[in-house]
DNA sequence: GCCAACGTTGGC
DNA sequence: GCCAACGTTGGC
């Protein structure tokens, strides 16, 4: 099983809203390194739920993969913010998971107090701030829950 | 709201 | 294939 981190800005698309709805599709995502990985997830692979660009930014939440990657089909849809010329229902060029909702942590993690950790130091969360969807090391996940819970 | 980092586009 | 211009992400 795998671990990774999504990240979404609770403005439009939070933990809570997660929540309610139980299961949800991962839209949106329009980078390719991104849309790689969730090629590579598998139903029940961990997810950590990130919120960016928020206030503070930071791990909110976990949930788990429910469905393996599908197209996308915001980015055929004119009407979509996430719309995208180049992808057609023909040849759709953006994929999706659907991500269950697990459990909001009792502590919300801030970015900040994270990167103070030196066990997580080599997170790609630091490395490569703009990646919505990346990999995460058992190890690290494993911490990330326990400071969450504790 | 600002701006650094960085991914993408397009001219050559 | 290079790289400048441009657009977006996301922390602060």
């Amino acid at each position: 099983m795998k671990h990774w981190l999504m990240k979404s800005e609770p403005d439009s698309f939070g933990i809570d809203t997660l929540k309610k709805k139980r299961v949800a599709p991962w839209d949106g995502v329009r980078n390719y390194q991104a849309r790689n990985f969730m090629r590579e997830m598998a139903v029940g692979d961990r997810v950590l739920f990130y919120h960016s660009n928020a206030e503070p930014s930071g791990v909110a939440g976990l949930a788990k993969v429910a469905r393996t990657v599908y197209p996308d089909h915001t980015s055929w849809d004119p009407k979509s913010p996430y719309f995208d010329a180049a992808s057609t229902p023909e040849k759709p060029r953006w994929d999706m998971v659907d991500v269950r909702y697990v459990s909001t942590l009792k502590n919300f993690l801030p970015l900040g107090e994270l990167r103070d950790i030196a066990e997580l130091a080599e997170m790609l969360l630091f490395q490569r701030s703009r990646l919505s969807v990346q990999p995460v090391e058992q190890r690290h996940y494993d911490l990330i829950v326990k400071l969450g819970n504790g």
